[in-house]
DNA sequence: CATGAATGAGGGTTCATTCAT
DNA sequence: CATGAATGAACCCTCATTCAT
């Protein structure tokens, strides 16, 4: 939501006023613990009441801001998914070979789940018998562009001529349940994770390094 | 309880009598609305009240049957998620080589799936912006195993020794992903994706055959 | 269950007969459970389902027996206060003077509550912050034809005329609260219990004996 | 929440505002409501939907003042016992003589039902074969500050060394059924009835004057 | 008669949402 | 704008009672 575009006629002081803080805090208070009630009980059994109540605020005041819960995990998707985008694209771009091009999406990804870890809480939830992942439509795009690329690479031979669905699905899924992983570990190490899924997916198990150093899990 | 009284003619209470039929029928209608009501919505926003309104039962014949949503969720993945154990068991001692260990896993898993969509509906909500997957409690064990087949092999250097906890990520991630993707083709062929997910995982992108038959897509 | 029974229509051995034994032994069951809950949680609060589960008897039996909650307590009530009055009434006719009189409807009284503490606990339940009390209507005739022999007693010029509604009144309370005291202790003596309750209405509190052995307290 | 913004003219939240008011209405008309049912089915038996629907309130709206059912009458308690506590206590201070000081109290104690008789009501239920009193925990509590006074008398010698245990109880039960006795009397007096408690209780019977006003009962 | 599943009314409670202050 | 009480729908669950077996 872009707050600037809210210009009213006569000059409301739209920047630093003491008004438009308070509203924003009180936005990013929503958001916040809209984000921990997500995180705790998913977004269906997720109430207002339960956000609001770990707020400041008063009940009504909520929908001074949104409309519904969904439209808060819209809103918690869209400020931390977009994010990730420009990276990726400026990685695409940097990529001089297909080893390089798949290790550097990887990678943006890790770091962004390593840097967002509070976000990524909300789309992983391990209630009871469960363990939910959540796809964001930013992430589908993300990956949606990686399999154009990919096929952009078997058309000009770098690659072989596979099943591109498969593929684009199948390194989602590393890319998930390796960076599920990651989050787990006492110091994840994005670099380390993303070599290692380039590495699965280009080469192989068997191609795969030896381990050289002992890493902490869970 | 007189339990000398029950002598009656031809067996008593326990197997055909029309009660017992009916209480399985109950309890079927439940599961399978229940069932309907969870991919539409997701467990956490599911509510027993819908999922008995979409039975002709009444409300409180639920809890004849059932302590709670999470009850009836734990069933079905009982009944469901279970069948596929032995075989996964059967497939690993089977096995001969570490190629076909692997690919005999994804297979019973697509196998699973594709005979069980209904099911894996459930645990695969596209609701609005997202998409949903579970991880059940069944699967983690399944992989669970595998992952310590993989520690085997390697002891027995079979296998590099690479990072396991990462692998046996990846492996779900792979087999959740290109499960996925199998179930919106219009004629899932398990086989063909057991391959695709075994070579990918085993011997890398480079290493992936020529795709030799265009495959329907979504 | 006994199911044999069912084919004898006419003649049914009303007296010693397994069936009449069961039905006995049903109907007491069904008393004692209720006595229990009716202790634990009152009256109002108490649910036929409760009695049952207290059983071994299926839900839809109660009905054989009873046909609401209301009805087991008044079989309760009837059950055990109607055993008090003869002995009342042997009591007041064989009194001397007006201490010995009033002694021995004490003493009845303490009597009974001892010797059938479990239905006494009926009536006196403590649930929360609240000391119960109830008064069955036997206990309430019983003191009335206390009130009426007080009345002849003044007509005769054995008791100063006094006001016999507050005295009956007193009379009973004195009963009610010595009688509850008289039940928590390790040893309870009725006759004890009596012969204050008497001392105290007669001669009141200057003319009570001196204590001369110590009382278990609880 | 910004306390200072609520500086408003006329004097702020707290006092006569509009929903100040409101809210001691709503609270009132539940707690009036409550005793209305308590009164009639006991509080076991009362449901908070019975009385929501005796006042013009939404259901959800009870929630707002109280958390249960319990906690309403805890709260009739609260307002109504507890002010009886400052005017016990000052009688006891004021009495010079042990039968000044009983017989303040049971005018206390009388004075208070007179006047609070609808809350009385509540305590004093007749329903069906039962009548039911409850002793409150202000009523214990007043009524064990009594005893300690008793045994400080007893240790004085101002009373002979009787069982206070027994003592305590019996004036709690004359103050009990001689207060409900005077409750159904047309015009109450209570200071007759403490009178009478009084004389019960510290002379006996054979002590008590003759009475000298015929007393309308019901 | 005993059984125990089915029924649906009804009670307890929470919730999203509104709106006077 | 913020507040928070009021609202009533809807949820969860238990219950009394019936009735086919």
């Amino acid at each position: 939501m872009d707050q600037a575009a809210k210009n009213q006629p006569e000059a409301s002081t739209d920047n630093g006023s003491k008004r438009e803080i308070t509203k924003l805090q009180n936005r990013q208070a929503i958001l916040e613990a809209a984000a921990e009630v997500f995180a705790e009980v998913g977004v269906g059994a997720a109430s207002i009441r339960e956000i609001v109540r770990r707020t400041d605020l008063a009940s009504g005041t909520f929908y001074n801001y949104f409309t519904s819960k969904e439209d808060v995990f819209q809103a918690l998707l869209d400020e931390s998914a977009l994010s990730m985008r420009p990276e990726l694209k400026a990685e695409r771009l940097a990529a001089t070979s297909i080893e390089s091009f798949i290790e550097g999406c990887f990678r943006v990804f890790f770091d962004y789940l390593v840097s967002d870890q509070a976000m990524f809480a909300v789309l992983r939830r391990n209630s009871g018998a469960l363990r939910v992942r959540m796809h964001t439509p930013q992430m589908l795009v993300a990956f949606e562009e990686l399999e154009e690329d990919i096929e952009r690479a078997i058309g000009q031979g770098l690659l072989p001529d596979i099943d591109t669905d498969f593929l684009t699905s199948a390194l989602i899924g590393v890319a998930f349940e390796v960076g599920d992983r990651l989050l787990r570990r006492q110091s994840p190490d994005p670099r380390e994770a993303a070599r290692f899924a380039t590495a699965l997916t280009l080469g192989g198990v068997k191609a795969l390094p030896l381990k050289k150093t002992s890493v902490a899990k869970t």
